[in-house]
DNA sequence: TAAGATTGATAAATCAATCTTA
DNA sequence: TAAGATTGATTTATCAATCTTA
């Protein structure tokens, strides 16, 4: 008998998962340009949320860049009226950063593009679907940048 | 009864892949510096397989990138030795890129990095991990840029 | 004429100081 | 001293021509 490890149909599994991510890299990329964001744009306005306001060492830490790239990201941010700096009430160190209501009305709409699941999964079955969300309801929840996001 | 769209199905359960691939991104950037590679570089790397060949242009479409940016990305390889540029046998505008062995080395070590499943994954239970494997399975079917790797 | 690739100018991201406040 | 953020210099990536071959 064949001996499948654990370890095996974790690969298996991450393989199938990561077909469907790349497979709409170039998608992510067109609506990105639609938009006139760059990369770094977009990770900011992402990490950002309408409810929730975060420091530039917070959006550098979110996304594993400098903090000198923060504070460009944001300069460009916030010239188009996208994003405010306001000082931390308490710590005159901090900058935080805010969405304007501009900048939330883009973050909304790049994300109802980024969210939207692609037209493989819409391939399976419906019990499949259903199948696949129980059983990746059972993986530890992490924190995403876009949980605010209906 | 509450009635759940195939859509909304479809929806919760590209939530929970984009939460498990945004969890590993800090991972990934620390992966590539680790090896002295830009997210070109590896775009590059990654797209040329160690028995095809591509030539600028394909790079290029398949990373949704400038072509005098693969330029750029392949100057820097072929620097450091880990690929080559080529002529077409039958058309002599056509550049083919090919990875030299330490290129090919390169390209493996680093695609274990990125191919090793997240550590989430093993949360799950074997059998929910054979029933992912299964649902997935029935997808269909899209190339990747690392469909040799082994 | 058009496709493939490169070059040169511009924009963006990173690295190494610097400045401010705790 | 150290954390947070910014500035300036360097490296990367993108955009607009240019060059070569089909």
């Amino acid at each position: 008998v064949t001996r499948v490890t654990k370890r095996g149909l974790a690969a298996e599994v991450w393989r199938s998962l990561l077909s469907v991510f790349y497979a709409g890299f170039p998608e992510r990329e067109r609506v990105l340009s639609e938009f006139g964001l760059t990369p770094g744009d977009f990770k900011v306005l992402v990490a950002l949320s309408e409810h929730e306001t975060r420091s530039m060492r917070e959006l550098a830490t979110t996304w594993a860049c400098d903090a000198s790239n923060v504070t460009w990201m944001v300069d460009r941010l916030e010239h188009r009226g996208l994003v405010e700096r306001r000082t931390h009430p308490t710590d005159r160190r901090i900058k935080t950063v805010v969405l304007t209501p501009a900048g939330a009305k883009t973050r909304r709409e790049v994300l109802a593009r980024f969210l939207a699941p692609p037209a493989d999964l819409f391939e399976l079955e419906r019990s499949d679907l259903e199948v696949l969300r129980d059983t990746l309801a059972r993986l530890p929840h992490r924190a995403t940048p876009f949980d605010d996001v209906t």
